[in-house]
Order: C-alpha cells, then sequence, then structure tokens
DNA sequence: ACTGGCTCCTGAGGGC
DNA sequence: TGCCCTCAGGAGCCAG
C-alpha cells in the first residue's frame, strides 16, 4: 500500500497525538508479520516514553526514551488511532496504549509489513543501515542518480525503486515521475544522460512532494493515522490509465510488466 | 558486483 | 452464486 507520501502522512497523522505519551500497554493478537513480532515486545516497550515518530524511507521509528519502534506497512499496512474499546477488525495485529490518548493499531491484511524493537541507533539497524538518501531532503539529485547509473544495465525504473539508490520511490511515483520526465522506464540506467537525471530527480522530487501535501494516494484503502484517505489519486497521468490516451499528446499509454511490476508509459513522450 | 526471478500473504475483481 | 485465475501500493533473498 504505503509509499512515501503515505507512510509520512501517517506520521503526521499520529505525531501530534502520541509525542511525549507514556505507552502504558501493548497487545500482540498475531506475531505472524514478515519478520515475527518477539513475544517480549511488550514488556520491553511498556512503561516507555515515546519522544517523537519519526520517518526514515518507508519505516517509521517511534523513539522511544528506552528504545526505537521500526515499524513498516509492507504493502497494505495501516496505523490508524481509534477510539478505546473499538472493537477489532479483521487484521488488526497489534494494539498500543498510550496514557491520554487513543489506541494505536497495527492492522495488516497480507502481513508483508514489520514491526522491530531496538535498543542500539535505529539507523545501524540491518533495515535501514543500507539505504540511500531521501528524495526530498538533502544530498538527492540528478548528479547522483548519474553517477550511481554508470554502467548499469538495470532498467531506469527499477534502479529508482531500488532502495539502495534512493528511498521512498515505490511503484505508483516511479511511473510518475519517470512520464513527468519522459523517460521510457525500460530504459538501461546507464543509458540515460545527466541532464535527463536532472529532469528526473526533479520530477521524483516534485511527485512525492504533491503526494504528501494531498496525503498520499488511495487506491482501495489507505488512510492516514487520522483515518483519512488521500486525494493524490485524482493527480495520477499516468498509473492505472494503461490504454487510455496520454494527457500529453492523446496516444494511447501503454501497459507492460517490468521487473514483475505493472509498468505504463508514453510511447511517444517517453523515450 | 549485478541482474532477474521468487517469495511471503490476503482480498478484490473479472471471466465463465 | 461460485469457482478459478490474475493482480495489488514492498522488498529481502537467492541463484546464476
Amino acid at each position: 500500500m504505503p509509499e512515501l507520501p503515505e507512510v509520512e502522512t501517517t506520521r503526521r497523522g499520529l505525531a501530534p497525538h502520541l509525542d511525549g505519551r507514556l505507552l502504558t500497554a501493548a497487545l500482540v493478537r498475531e506475531p505472524r508479520l514478515r519478520w515475527p513480532v518477539p513475544d517480549a515486545l511488550p514488556q520491553l516497550m511498556v512503561g516507555g516514553r515515546l519522544e517523537r515518530v519519526e520517518r526514515r524511507a518507508k519505516y517509521l521509528l517511534f523513539r522511544f526514551d528506552r528504545g526505537c519502534l521500526i515499524a513498516h506497512l509492507g504493502m497494505s499496512g495501516s496505523l490508524r488511532l481509534v477510539p478505546e474499546h473499538t472493537p477489532w477488525r479483521t487484521h488488526d495485529h497489534v494494539e498500543f496504549a498510550f496514557e491520554g490518548a487513543p489506541r494505536l493499531r497495527y492492522n495488516d491484511p497480507r502481513r508483508f509489513g514489520s514491526l522491530h524493537w531496538v535498543t542500539d541507533a535505529p539507523e545501524d539497524h540491518f533495515l535501514l543501515s543500507g539505504l540511500g538518501p531521501e528524495p526530498l531532503g538533502a544530498g538527492f539529485d540528478g548528479a547522483l542518480l548519474h553517477r550511481l547509473a554508470r554502467g548499469r544495465r538495470v532498467a531506469v525504473k527499477a534502479f529508482v525503486m531500488d532502495a539502495r539508490i534512493v528511498v521512498g520511490v515505490g511503484n505508483i511515483y516511479a511511473t510518475e515521475a519517470l512520464f513527468m520526465a519522459g523517460i521510457r522506464p525500460t530504459r538501461a540506467a546507464g543509458q540515460v544522460g545527466r541532464a535527463r537525471y536532472d529532469r528526473l530527480a526533479e520530477a521524483i522530487r516534485t511527485v512525492l512532494g504533491r503526494a504528501v501535501t494531498m496525503g498520499g494516494t488511495t487506491l482501495r484503502d489507505f488512510v492516514g493515522g487520522d483515518g483519512k484517505p488521500g486525494y493524490f489519486r485524482q493527480s495520477l497521468a499516468c498509473y492505472g490509465r494503461g490504454g487510455e490516451p496520454c494527457v500529453q499528446c492523446g496516444q494511447p499509454l501503454r501497459s507492460e510488466r517490468l521487473a514483475q511490476r505493472a509498468t505504463v508509459f508514453c510511447p511517444r513522450c517517453q523515450r
């Protein structure tokens, strides 16, 4: 489900309610996520104070005074605030109770998400240690992409979706950014020139930034921490529009499978 | 070092 | 109504 804008939307929805709160209880109903949730998670966490909710790539970092909860939403996960005594829904796997705040529920039908507890610096955790730069932060630009792409034969779409290169660019936004930059997704990463990587980096920033502003993209059921859907779907020019006319030239958009992912592009505008 | 393919899992939607 | 097939917003892992 969530790409970077959806994760950031979740963070913004949760932080005002949870920052500074004391964790009074944690319940794991279903530990079988991407990695098993340790039995000891509640006893490790309860009694700790949540200092702040941060985001790194598509991971949410719940920084407590005594450690850090690293949460990933996988493809179908969500973290929502619900009133106490809200009936359990299917796939509500974990619940956290904070003093003076609604309950925090982790729901994930496909269970591709994960929860890790660390007491060392989360940046050193194996899930985070190899990650590339944040696309909306400093240290990401066309020069970086161009340099890392040298000699690479992988398709440029897979290249920008590789979290070691740049984080947070999932299938929707990779598709949109390549369309905006006029680059064909199947082109080898090493065959894209510097000027075009400048345009691509700018397109990635623009697309992700706009999506964050609009609360992310709700395809079927994404909701932010406040339970509201995202509105970026209406802005999608390419993703999910295979066969429909290109908004720039009117040609039918082509739909292909690339690296096991649905890929849409305009055969005329994207070269 | 790269690359492509497979995998985890449930649910929705289309065709028959 | 039901069954079977395909596909879905991620990304770690593995063989070649």
